[in-house]
DNA sequence: CGAAACTAGTTGCATTGCAACTAGACTCAA
DNA sequence: TTGAGTCTAGTTGCAATGCAACTAGTTTCG
């Protein structure tokens, strides 16, 4: 066994450098670019390029991209151009699968910070929900201006997918926001100190530690 | 300028432990089991617990929690208890500030295999987004039986609030799904190799590298 | 008595995110 | 023409996170 590495973990950027060298080699500079310009800037996190040049490292000595050659295009910098290697292709098929039929248990902020809403005021609950729900349509109505021009210039409809669910969720998040303000607002949705602590007590809420006062 | 120590970064763990101990001092491992208890491990990765110790460190050396003290129930080692200090208190509302009002770009993996879907065939693609959309409402059904077992027992709706929500994000993922995998079987949405060529070759694709050929 | 399982915490490694830094080339205006 | 800003291109370092393994005492169960 003289090959043996161990299996490259997949990621976002590392499936999106694999597919991106997969139509054509490029240098890690044009990837960036080709991402932006694609806009997948929303879906990958190229903004800092140090994580690109560590993703195509790995995948480097995971054997599935190998140099392809060292152009020197004079006025730039000398540029390594990556190509996809048999393997690459056959990582990427696998990669995709998984991430395409796995959902993964992700934590991102913002469900975190729902959970602990309790320590504002149902006022104070109101008036931070208010801005993100703002913030979320304008993000929304920014988004679905590109997608449809996009779309418009003739763009396929399977290149826009990413867009297409990324609207859907973001649709779902604004119309639960407006439930929930209009729900703080009319005061159906309310609590207090006293309240909580009252649920906890009879709750399941006594038996972490030896000592069971709340509060 | 004695106590000066750069600002502690807020995650949805160290939220989460901090508002945790707002309730009651506890030691580390009482927090994971009181998190469990709470089911809210879908929230914040308690898992594994070194990153809970860490997290807690970072919080006692940002003076945002300190040792309230050490006991000893004979039979289990020494615990340390920790209870929240002012600096605390004061850090969790801006952080439950931020995170609530701020949508902060995160990077899933799901859009970003979505966004690469076209190096599978529309065949493969359907088969494989089948079996997320099974998935899906397999953990959608189980987290609502949860939630409205938790809401019957009377848990008072803003302690479920994260539920809620994750369920109408799961819901609409859901929907999402069912179109895309209907437009797939009926062929509405298809696509091939000549095709994407096609459409890259009039498209913006020829800026970022010097050789124009693209597959 | 021995094997599991639970309690409690630690260690190490790979990966990520973020920010700063280097450094050559080009662009434009004072 | 020279200096300020801006691109191109890549590097370095640190803190944080995710994941897995390891230590070690305790209890439980056969």
């Amino acid at each position: 066994m003289a090959g043996m590495t161990a299996p490259v973990k997949s990621s976002p950027l590392a499936l999106t450098v694999l597919a991106l060298l997969h139509y054509r080699p490029l240098h890690p500079y044009g990837l960036q670019q080709l991402i932006k310009q694609w806009g997948k800037e929303q879906v990958v996190n190229v903004g800092q390029r140090a994580g690109l040049y560590r993703t195509i490292e790995r995948l480097l000595v995971g054997g599935l991209i190998a140099v392809r050659q060292t152009e020197r295009d004079q006025q730039y910098p000398e540029r390594t151009v990556y190509e996809v290697t048999d393997a690459g292709r056959a990582a990427v098929r696998e990669w995709l699968e998984q991430m395409l039929s796995v959902p993964k248990a992700e934590f991102p902020v913002f469900p975190a910070a729902l959970s602990n809403m309790m320590l504002f005021t149902p006022d104070e609950a109101l008036r931070t929900l208010e801005q993100r729900a703002e913030r979320i349509a304008a993000q929304r109505a920014a988004m679905e201006e590109v997608r449809s021009g996009a779309a418009e210039a003739g763009v396929p409809r399977v290149a826009l997918i990413e867009d297409e669910y990324t609207l859907a969720v973001l649709a779902a998040e604004q119309r639960w926001l407006d439930g929930v303000i209009s729900d703080l607002r009319d005061g159906s949705l309310t609590w207090s100190l006293e309240l909580l602590a009252a649920a906890a007590s009879q709750g399941p809420a006594e038996s972490a530690s030896s000592d069971g006062s709340v509060g």
